[in-house]
DNA sequence: ATGACTGTTATATCATAAGTATAACAAATT
DNA sequence: AATTTGTTATACTTATGATATAACAGTCAT
């Protein structure tokens, strides 16, 4: 999988790579049981510090997205956590679209949109 | 308008302020043309420095939701830069919905919450 | 068993950001 | 004249992000 980070981007490296992450996982790019790059691998490919890498991983492993395997590394492994997700977008859902009115653009604007972008990603994920 | 400050979360005090700020806006309990209270004002009030109310302020004004009258402080004044704006809540519910795909939430689930979030804010704002 | 590979942990360092604390300034209000 | 406004400057502390070496304990192939 590509992985591209915006080095002059004010979003923290870690940050960049557990998103991307999780939208290649949610995109199929990753499946359930794959395993993802060794912390130094990606690291180098990337052309940062290991630690940075391994600090993603962290974050995905504490929020139910992968395993860690002493064997394989870090697997894809989704933990569901339905009420505890549902409770995050909803906050997330709430200042995004807060913002998104102070701006008028609307609610079917919105509905609109969520479906382009799940048309987007059409074979493979999203759904 | 009460704000309602999380000193235990892991969100910075000037985003939090800010987000509550266009919270409000969004629900019209701030409408064009109010004034927000005095960065002093505010501040005291919350229990926090001045200059982290005056931050959150500083913020608001590069993201177009106040102005800054010398008379009357921090003024609600929506500037729309749609594009951008489009731009923006597009990007943040791309990894709001692959996270969501990730936990089995279904683009129908966040239709619904959508709709659950406008209909809460539903007499006054959000539209 | 040796060597190469995993994640993990421990320090250390540097830069930046967040938050606080005083203080002062210019413009406007009363 | 006194007060209040946002703004700016400086200084300090703390936390976070990122890097750099280094080592450790499992795992695996040869």
């Amino acid at each position: 999988m590509i992985i591209e980070i915006d080095f002059s981007s004010d979003e923290a490296l870690y940050l960049q790579l557990r998103n991307q992450i999780i939208l290649g996982i949610a995109t199929a790019q990753y499946r359930e049981g794959d395993s993802l790059p060794s912390v130094r691998q990606l690291a180098e490919t990337i052309g940062i510090n290991m630690h940075t890498v391994n600090k993603a991983y962290t974050v995905l492993k504490q929020e139910g997205y992968v395993k860690v395997d002493r064997r394989k590394g870090a697997v894809i492994a989704l933990d569901i956590d339905r009420m505890r997700a549902l409770n995050d977008v909803r906050r997330e859902l709430q200042v995004l679209l807060a913002k998104s009115s102070c701006k008028n653009i609307t609610k079917a604007e919105i509905h609109q949109l969520i479906d382009e972008i799940y048309d987007e990603y059409n074979n493979g994920g999203l759904g």
